[in-house]
DNA sequence: CGCGCCCTTGACCAGACTCAATATTAGTGG
DNA sequence: CCACTAATATTGAGTCTGGTCAAGGGCGCG
């Protein structure tokens, strides 16, 4: 066992793991994975993995495609508490039953992993540092649900799709001014009215008033472009309107 | 190396390892403990521990008292993201860089475990299942954030203060009848407001008419009497209203 | 006793929800 | 390929919950 071994000389950790640490992990999971013929199951667009409630007998790495976790409240209402890209785990529990809803949101290609299997300490680190970035996403949506108007929320959710802009470090628009980003939405109103905590009429609402507003442009109704990314940005009340990043 | 020796015989484990080698991780943990004689600091309440943005040197266990997480928006909302107890870790990071604010919110006692103290595989372990833990509680409140009405939200947040009841396997009254909790509220109006997604002015209001309705008393401002718990529970909107426990 | 802080209450307002009608899109079969 | 249908999305009108602003009350502490 190398892992042991390591030497950490890093004044100040890369959160919990320094790099070295981060590749051998990856590398342990991947010698898990290669060695364990593991099931990889494809499911079809709004399948259901598994139900809130069903017994926690193994958990999933998501490989292509894109998953949605919910809760449901007795009389109906949903909320969608995360909403998974390839790589993330999900089916992990503190308890021994899932607590919430997995579903398909496109056709998917799913890593089935026994709980047996996860025995391997490289496994663990793998598993810590997926969940510290998934903790990091649900405060920043707890931020969202709790404090942000519905414009704020839409704003937010599409800066989602744009990778390297809004966040921490982020460059601004290209050196020739062009400032767009063009993607498809996996969801459907409803699915991101229940992600955002809003309802369907006023996602639509706001949607429509972004497009009237010049900001956003749909192609389809699925298929977004965001003409003014910076200007996007500042509506998601994340950023403060003073320090504009152009 | 007793770990990767382990047998793991349960058809379904509890959550991500069984019961025994949740033992074995615990004492993993309190071996660690009792080597390195870590730093254990006092905190007065209302001390901020670190700023979001702060680099993330250091981990930290609450042994005693009462911590919330936020995060702020530059116009100066304030989301509460994770209110925690005795036991629970904090500034476990994915980045360099904490995400939130941690402030104490009574008087604590804290443990601040440096990273390169964490190499140790079972402590990994217990990282693992105290995030678990997390997580499932934050999904709930996401729900809570993003579903629920003001009403909800100030029952949902008294029930927490009332062990193994509204929770799964609830067993509900005591066989005498009595039905009743007190508890003193560690946060001001405005922090619970901050964490519940109100404002100071609605859950004021929320828990004088449920004060004015019977359902609760309150002997000083921040000293609170659950008269009729199961009453409260149904007002959470997380139990239906038929299946009543009792 | 008086100051400051926190909490409560009231009046009014606004943003988001509800309900309802209509439009658009995607899917199906002739 | 087009017509028809079902599902999804948009829009409008009206309502209501919770926010805003402002004033007053209670309590602890010097």
């Amino acid at each position: 066992m190398a892992y042991l071994d390591m030497q950490h000389n890093e004044p100040c950790g890369a959160g919990l793991l320094s790099h070295n640490a981060l590749a051998d992990q990856k590398r342990g999971w991947d010698d898990l994975i290669a060695q364990s013929r593991m099931k990889v199951h494809a499911y079809a667009a709004h399948e259901v993995i598994f139900y809130e409630g069903d017994p926690a007998h193994r958990i999933y790495e998501l490989l292509e495609g894109s998953i949605m976790l919910y809760k449901l409240l007795p009389d109906g209402r949903r909320q969608v508490v995360e909403v998974l890209q390839p790589g993330n785990l999900f089916g992990l529990q503190a308890d021994e039953v899932y607590d919430c809803v997995a579903e398909t949101l496109t056709a998917c290609q799913v890593r089935m992993i026994e709980h047996r299997e996860l025995r391997e300490v490289a496994v663990q680190s793998h598993i810590n540092q997926c969940m510290l970035t998934q903790i990091q996403a649900m405060h920043e949506h707890a931020v969202l649900l709790g404090r942000k108007s519905a414009v704020e929320r839409v704003s937010s959710f599409f800066m989602r799709f744009v990778p390297n802009r809004g966040v921490y470090g982020c460059l601004g628009p290209r050196e020739d001014g062009e400032d767009s980003s063009t993607f498809t939405l996996a969801m459907t109103r409803q699915e991101i009215a229940d992600y955002l905590g809003l309802t369907i009429e006023t996602v639509s609402r706001v949607i429509s008033n972004m497009r009237r507003q010049g900001v956003i442009q749909l192609e389809k109704q699925d298929r977004v472009r965001l003409v003014n990314i910076c200007k996007i940005c500042q509506m998601t009340g994340t950023r403060d309107k003073d320090t504009e990043d152009f």
